[in-house]
DNA sequence: TAACATCATTGACCGCAGTCATTGACTTCG
DNA sequence: CGAAGTCAATGACTGCGGTCAATGATGTTA
């Protein structure tokens, strides 16, 4: 199993070929000036192959975006455990934002969000899949202002955990469509700290 | 002006017939299992037809969802104006909600909130246009509540507004990329009612 | 080594959104 | 009325994402 034959080697350099090139163009270009026929004459290789390796064009981006979860884990580890509930989800949504914003960029996240819509196969989207090393680590969180009192009583965990995340789309999405002039990273900070507010205990 | 030549009652027929077979294809099979030469040949037009009437496949879809507007001059009127501006706008947005749900459907939408994402043309997007009749009414509501101090008085009025009118998006986003079990109604209710209380005074 | 099986690769092909030079019926103007 | 102008309508064409039957080089088995 461990060992590839020459051939597997080969589809798998291809794969990576692909890729790489992709991101490049992708970057260069944007996603939407893009064609997979240039992609794959840059590789030198047929359309075809583009498809052996990807079921689409987005499929390409996912991959990428998925990375993501490695930024995370070194977020959580940057984050003073002693801080209230609260202020750790600002403080990693804050960097989330500063991330989406300078590295991600809106070309590709417009992508994500536009697939999320319209691929409805596979069950649910990447974009609320639980199994997100983010959603993870919000939850905790979340759990534990739950234990120190910290939000309402009357609205369950796992409500709460979905609002969290919502409010993550919501600013997302409104900065994708929103022309330059908004600040994802302050936006965010503002909507969420409202949201968590009125969450709060004994208001 | 206010007469029309043959010529142009002609074209206008022709518009006509293209956006009322459009949309009852639309309704029929979907927008995406509908192609424009489909509609045209219904219509027993050229396709080249279809665009000199409409600038996309996508703007037949957005003329329909502007007639949303006139709804909510009825929602207006059946409105007790004594009533908090908070539960105003929670009863407002479960009626468009409804709306939404029974008669708009997640097609269309869909097609509209992707469209906000992709077109960057034109200035800012119909979903976030202040001319939208919804949000002039929610606005109303806010500049009250502001009157009666039923808010916090540290964010401005029109904050409050933009991040009413962030629910909105973010609750119809996230039906649409849940598959089925997602009450879009009540979600809207629920998040709302936890950003309003988040935005209340004195607690 | 020879016959067989696998599977990455190919590129012609499909369906569809959108374009545009051309046409000719209708309108306007002298 | 006739010439000139307008503009709705046309359909061949482009570009692109995605498909799939055929190919043959590589790997496996007898």
């Amino acid at each position: 199993m461990e060992t590839l034959t020459s051939r597997q080697k080969k589809a798998l350099e291809t794969r990576e070929k692909l890729l790489k090139t992709s991101l490049d163009l992708f970057n260069k270009h944007g996603y939407e000036h893009v064609s997979v026929e240039q992609i794959t004459k840059a590789c030198n290789v047929s359309k075809g192959t583009f498809y052996t390796h990807f079921p689409s064009k987005y499929d390409v981006i996912l991959e990428k975006f998925k990375e993501l979860d490695n930024f995370y884990r070194t977020v959580e580890k940057n984050i003073d455990p002693t801080l209230p509930a609260s202020e750790k989800i600002l403080l990693v949504y804050q960097e989330q934002m500063r991330y989406l914003t300078n590295i991600v960029g809106k070309d590709l996240l417009r992508t994500v969000y536009t697939a999320a819509m319209t691929n409805q196969v596979e069950q649910d989207h990447y974009l609320i899949n639980p199994q997100r090393k983010i959603f993870q680590i919000m939850n905790t969180y979340i759990e534990e202002g739950i234990q120190h009192g910290e939000f309402r009583q009357d609205v369950s965990a796992a409500t709460i955990q979905t609002l969290i995340q919502r409010c993550m789309r919501a600013n997302v999405y409104d900065w994708l469509i929103h022309s330059e002039d908004f600040d994802l990273a302050s936006e965010m900070a503002q909507f969420t700290a409202i949201v968590l507010n009125g969450l709060k205990n004994g208001k």
